[in-house]
DNA sequence: ATCGTAATTCCATATTCTGAAATTTTCAAG
DNA sequence: CTTGAAAATTTCAGAATATGGAATTACGAT
């Protein structure tokens, strides 16, 4: 689990620690966790950690359990989560792609977007077949470079930021079926060449992924569309077709997004045609 | 929109700050806001709010949007809002619930709980009838004492506090269809003897809800489940069908949460029965 | 009932955050 | 292509804020 860096902001030394308990609190899960633990993982005194905590909790961002002495992640996180979805716009662009990927391919479909240095799961469609993934639920997320969805969207940022954050992710990505940052670096100089990523059970034995990056005229990259099924299904002849329906869905979306986004993009070498 | 108040806690003020600006944010939507405005709309310092939003851009929980000088919410709060939901563990103990009550009654179903002053969508399921709702998607909200499931929670309150919800949202209670605090405080006194909530199109124009409180063995409130249709379709009849069906899944539901929630409830009164 | 641990409060102090001013960037209009 | 006004960004000395050690209280295990 990369956290973000947190060390160039000035001017903001409270706020940066806030945040590091309710990530860290992120992780803990259902059961929530102690002050005491929260103060130890985010390296504060405990004091400091009860102030900042008591606050959080005052804005709903943090609730108590009851009957425990532990705390976890609270609704007024969860509004503002939701409008955060919603807000992007993205997602409502998207959704009748995967609406219709699903229905036609029978698998699960998934949007990825980049939040920092991890891939999260934006949205999703169950089609007939549902599997085991590893962001599952909506708002779960990854490291960057680890899966086809991040790997697709890693291969075309520019140079420069796609290496650093394999670099670092590198770490991280050892938890994932021992992958490596070279692993990630090759894999990606594939993908740039394909124009799609293709996981064929190397992240998860017996599970193919098909993802292909949602790029806009600016040349920035917004996500990726990604299709999950078991690797028994994915023919070559079938990986065609598959390739097909995502080019013709990603040319929709970039329909519905473009207009909104380009409004005078940098004035850079703008992609011709 | 009733914002939390802030007031009380101490020695954190940039929190509180960095906190207004992510709800004002969640406010503006998919367009997201300029820095100014927000520094206007937060009575801040355009340079303090420029330190904030920046600090908040750099975790992820703001972002630029591409080509513009506005900001919007990011994605790494669309993920934290996905764990907090996850979290709580209320959402996987309801579900099947909704999943039963939709097919069953063929009507939209939600899950709503408090956070703070408002009402929450935490969960919903389409039946085969779907229709306008004011919280709509999940993560929506509106404040408490508005729609039935709020006033549901509210009836079920401890009177005191209830009472100062009520109080506060007072003057948020005339954007919904002149509703008033007194109206709110008669109308829950009715719902505690009833033991549900029952709006006949009082809110919204030919929509009726029926809402029922979910309850835990120490008395406090978990949220409610909140059936919504036509009001044509809720005959007297089909009403006792609903209360009934109401009340066998929120017994299933208490028998799934209370053993993690009631661990050594305060020795207070408990109801007997 | 007792003790060790965690939570909470208190407060003098240092540090962090503040906000006015200066500088740069952006954008609309001429 | 200029120009100018508004927004964004940076800087910095000073002031208010957040800090964390110590003291106190609450909890929960034995």
């Amino acid at each position: 689990m990369p956290k973000a860096k947190t060390d160039k902001t000035t001017g903001t030394q409270l706020l940066d620690r806030a945040i590091s308990i309710l990530n860290h609190l992120g992780d803990a899960g259902a059961d929530g966790a102690r002050m005491s633990e929260l103060a130890d993982a985010c390296s504060l005194n405990a004091s400091t950690a009860h102030r900042i905590i008591s606050s959080l909790e005052n804005h709903g961002l943090i609730e108590r359990i009851a009957g425990t002495r532990r705390v976890r992640l609270g609704l007024a996180l969860f509004a503002l989560g939701a409008k955060a979805a919603d807000g992007t716009g993205f997602r409502r662009a998207c959704h009748p792609s995967l609406l219709r990927i699903a229905a036609e391919t029978g698998d699960m479909v998934f949007l990825m977007a980049r939040s920092g240095f991890n891939t999260v799961c934006v949205d999703r469609q169950e089609g007939a077949y549902v599997i085991e993934t590893l962001t599952g639920q909506v708002g779960g997320q990854i490291p960057l470079g680890v899966g086809s969805a991040g790997q697709a969207i890693l291969a075309f940022l520019p140079e420069a930021e796609a290496e650093a954050i394999i670099a670092a992710n590198a770490t991280a990505y050892k938890a994932f079926n021992q992958l490596s940052a070279d692993d990630v670096l090759a894999r990606i100089k594939e993908i740039r060449e394909l124009g799609y990523a293709l996981d064929h059970g190397q992240l998860i034995e017996g599970i193919s992924a098909l993802a292909m990056p949602i790029r806009l005229n600016d040349a920035s990259i917004a996500g990726a569309l990604t299709i999950n099924m078991t690797s028994a299904r994915l023919k070559p002849k079938r990986l065609e077709g598959l390739l097909e329906l995502l080019q013709r869905e990603i040319a929709v979306i970039r329909g519905l997004i473009n207009p909104y986004e380009v409004r005078a993009a940098k004035p850079q070498a703008r992609p011709a045609g």
